[in-house]
DNA sequence: GTGAAAGCGCTAACAC
DNA sequence: GTGTTAGCGCTTTCAC
């Protein structure tokens, strides 16, 4: 059977609270008595059963993570990214994909909160907090941050991209290269990042003097499929636009099929921009030109954030805001027709 | 503060022991007592802390999956349909990426021992057990499942795809188009599943009554790098098969690229078929041939496996072999030059 | 049918 | 410096 304390205290000749002092370095032992204990704890190969201090000592070393689909490459690259700061931190992750279903948000959520985990990392949930599982978090009093997503009316620890900024990023590319019509394929409009990123859109169309056409704004689903039906009604409508800035990789990649199924050539025809900059943006071809985000990061980020809530080592909520950037492949270019 | 059992109890008017008689359903209770006790709990929206049972009861309905990379597609797909399956039976499940390492293998393992998991399901580990964290697992008498690995010499559940059929399948599929020159690019010889495969291509050469080329196996790493560098020097070669077996979805993406920036034309050029049918197959341009392994399945047998042995609704130890399945894409297709 | 009581393995006063 | 002891929230005999 498994050693105990009990064990290690009755071999070393002192009591459990000795043990347990020496374990967790608290109070006061000789040198002498330390050396001994540690010595029985490596013969007996001792590993103090965290369950069992989790029951007093409060914490279990454990947090969840709550993604929308491990299985989507930019959800499961944050993930790799937390995990990694987590287990340097001595921290194991609960994953839960909830394919953004509110019900499985909530189930999970008090799963984990039964499971008496020490916080939460949530990257899934509309704008409102009416629409998560953050009330029952907090009302809790668990830590708990947003990663990717943000929820202005709440003091939480968050850590995002500036999706403005993102946004204008891309588009101020495609005019650049010398686009007027641009179109912007997003996701759903209750998501707070995808708005910002029209919003940023909008802002430089509006620098560049461009007219806002209300055409030009596509909303759709967050799969690749998606993606390929916003562009193909893109490329047949009356008056196609000469570039898109998709608010996603896997949007992106769609409408690249779609153009490819249609007979568009990317860039010469049309050029497309992405966001978030996954391992995917790499494997299409042309290569995609995309808006990156600082994904390791952001997990590092969130971690230490979270972590350092668990602890008590941190007192003021933050917001850790970091730059995207612009990375140019070969999905964007001139147009053909110039103007 | 959260209610505990001894909350229930008082306002019910019974004792904690009825209490968890009826939260289990164990022992004899009358209706009314249990009607009451019920209500109550609702009312305090008591939820029995699984910490503290795990001290007495045992399991912790938590196990941990451990895995390559979290990131790397393929193992993110396998986790995802894990969780699906675990959560359903009401198990969480702890995540850790090793990148391979030996080292992070054996410190994840006893983590998640400490940690009173209640089984693992390991998707890493060479093939021999001195490499690996099973033998750790198994002195301890934890439940553990292989998902996509295999170690023939111990008795423990495994799922996994018949790679040496895959292999056949896809070297089969090549000769059947028309190639007689055909290359193998293979992971590390250490893996059982890549030796496998490469038994299937020799096996399928011989039945076509192919001679079999030394020259034609090339073994690399796991990266999109390691399939590029193997393919340019598979092309740039004296004489270059006409068609490419890569091992992994991976591997081939690499191949593509490589020949793409190297202007061999696939399929024109070059055929390539990959292994695994991950997303990626469907984004890269051609879109990839490939042998499918039926991901969702296999997670899901994993977890029944591991969750029954829990359990201990099983006895004896299973092999479960699924069978892979050509999915034709357009990245392979007729030799140009026929012979 | 129900409850008293003894743990599960550990932490944290508090006493010596 | 070290030991005693009272829990943490729950399960499980074993009486009644």
């Amino acid at each position: 059977m498994k050693p105990t304390i009990y064990d290690v205290a009755e071999k070393s000749g002192v009591s459990i609270a000795t043990v347990s002092k020496v374990i967790n370095n608290t109070g006061r032992i000789s040198k002498s008595t330390r050396e001994k204990v540690t010595q029985i704890m490596n013969e007996l190969q001792y590993q103090p059963s965290i369950i069992a201090s989790a029951l007093t000592g409060k914490i279990t070393f454990t947090f969840g993570m709550i993604i929308p689909d491990l299985a989507n490459p930019f959800f499961a690259e944050i993930a790799r990214a937390v995990e990694d700061r987590a287990h340097e931190l001595g921290f194991s992750m609960i994953i839960c994909s909830t394919d953004n279903s509110l019900d499985k948000e909530l189930k999970y959520t008090s799963l984990l909160l039964n499971k008496n985990v020490d916080g939460i990392i949530l990257a899934t949930g509309r704008d409102h907090e009416r629409d998560s599982s953050l009330h029952e978090i907090i009302s809790k009093k668990v830590p708990v941050v947003l990663i990717a997503r943000e929820m202005p009316a709440l003091a939480i620890d968050t850590v995002l991209v500036d999706d403005y900024l993102g946004g204008l990023q891309a588009t101020a590319h495609l005019i650049e290269q010398g686009h007027q019509r641009i179109a912007v394929i997003a996701e759903y409009e209750n998501i707070m990042s995808s708005r910002e990123r029209v919003r940023g859109y909008k802002a430089a169309l509006s620098n560049a003097g461009i007219p806002f056409d209300e055409s030009m704004i596509v909303n759709c689903g967050h799969s690749i499929d998606d993606g390929k039906q916003s562009m193909r009604s893109l490329i047949q409508s009356g008056n196609p636009p000469t570039a898109i800035f998709a608010c996603n990789d896997i949007i992106a990649i769609g409408a690249i099929q779609a153009a490819r199924e249609l007979e568009v050539k990317v860039p010469d025809h049309m050029s497309v921009i992405g966001f978030d900059n996954t391992v995917m943006a790499t494997l299409i071809a042309p290569q995609l030109t995309t808006i990156a985000q600082p994904i390791k990061e952001m997990g590092r980020y969130a971690a230490d954030l979270l972590i350092s809530e668990i602890k008590g080592t941190k007192s003021a909520k933050q917001r850790i805001v970091l730059l995207p950037e612009l990375v140019v492949r070969q999905s964007t270019g001139e147009p053909q027709i110039a103007k």
